[in-house]
DNA sequence: AGCCTCTTCGATCCTCAGCA
DNA sequence: TGCTGAGGATCGAAGAGGCT
């Protein structure tokens, strides 16, 4: 079964191809009279046509296809990331093709060839670059946008989050609530991961403000540990503060993403102890899930669809426009809070 | 064998002819 | 003069076929 082509609807509705073209987008600027576009509609109907993209794609030079490469897929922030990009990416006609990297180097880089090779009319990265070099060369022919870390020596286009005034935020919500001595708990914090960084380094910067900064506790996972299970950053969190609680006297947990502070939630009940009565918790992403689960985890919310809303915007502008100022926009973080915490 | 040219795929769009 | 719609060039890559 050969699929219906253009010509096919052009020799049923008895017009010609180019007709068909212009009745089928809708052109404005080409008059058609009312019967032949209906002879041309109902042709397509009955053939159940739909236009080939490859053959669009090759006239027009655009394939009306967006890469999305995110780390992974375990981490329920960024199936909600992928989700609203590509519902706003879809209102404004664009598919998208979602790379996931399992945060691997090479992974990164064979995307980014195979992204090319598809020719994607734009690429965003869901995540800071781990290989910047690789994604500036591409961006001087294809446009690409980061949802990430704002970092000046990349010259792409990033809609940011400030993760120090987010973990600023933390520290403080914490520190008001009498807590002295907390704990960071994280997957590995070498090479890779800028924005667990700059969250440790906001949540320094507040205890510094309030000479708190020595009883700050750091429990990091180890590099070599580093997986892509599914339950990974839970087993962390679980386990971190399992010994936390043996060889500390903490009375607050900062998980370093909600999935973290989820796996601290349940070393805590499993030890029968209550949060927040006995410790508080809270963690970053603001993922469904920890308004889902009890109590209800206090976190900082990123503004996902603003941000990939603003993503899209910047690279459609491009696309179309050939737009080639590099933007860098910050967005604030938001502080929720939810049951986790309470006073010391 | 190696190189070059032509053809093919399907959709789009510019140009232009026919007609009222 | 304006509306309508046909003809054909064009896009990039791959394969076929011809020539040296």
């Amino acid at each position: 079964m050969k699929k219906p082509t253009s010509r096919d609807v052009a020799n049923l509705a008895g017009v010609s191809p180019s007709t068909v073209s212009f009745v089928l987008n809708d052109r404005k600027d080409i008059s058609i009279s009312d019967g032949t576009r209906l002879k041309v509609l109902d042709a397509a109907k009955q053939l159940n046509y739909t236009p080939n993209q490859f053959a669009r794609g090759l006239k027009t030079n655009q394939s009306k296809l967006i890469g999305l490469i995110i780390p992974t897929i375990t981490n329920p922030y960024y199936p909600m990331l992928t989700q609203s990009i590509e519902e706003y990416a879809a209102s404004s006609g664009y598919n998208i093709l979602l790379c996931n990297t399992y945060r691997k180097v090479e992974n990164e880089e064979f995307y980014l060839n195979l992204l090319t090779n598809k020719s994607v009319d734009g690429i965003i990265y869901g995540f800071t670059p781990n290989y910047p070099q690789i994604a500036c060369k591409i961006s001087s022919s294809i446009p690409v946008v980061i949802i990430g870390e704002k970092d000046d020596t990349v010259k792409i286009s990033t809609v940011a989050l400030n993760s120090f005034m987010a973990g600023e935020m933390i520290g403080q919500h914490l520190i008001s609530l009498g807590h002295k001595n907390i704990a960071f708990i994280t997957s590995p914090l070498e090479g890779m991961s800028l924005s667990r960084q700059k969250r440790l380094h906001g949540i320094k910067s507040k205890l510094k403000e309030y000479n708190l900064e020595k009883n700050l506790v750091i429990k990091a996972e180890s590099y070599e540990n580093e997986s892509n299970d599914s339950t990974y950053e839970i087993e962390i969190g679980y386990n971190l503060t399992s010994t936390l609680i043996k060889e500390t006297k903490v009375t607050a947990v900062i998980g370093v993403n909600d999935m973290v502070a989820f796996g601290a939630l349940n070393a805590i009940n499993n030890m029968q102890l209550k949060v927040p009565e006995d410790i508080s918790v809270c963690g970053f992403d603001n993922i469904y899930l920890s308004k889902v689960i009890r109590p209800g985890i206090t976190t900082v919310d990123h503004l996902t669809f603003h941000r990939s809303k603003l993503a899209i915007d910047i690279l459609i502008n491009r696309m179309g426009n050939g737009d080639e100022d590099v933007y860098r926009v910050e967005y604030e973080p938001r502080l929720i809070v939810r049951e986790s915490t309470g006073p010391v």
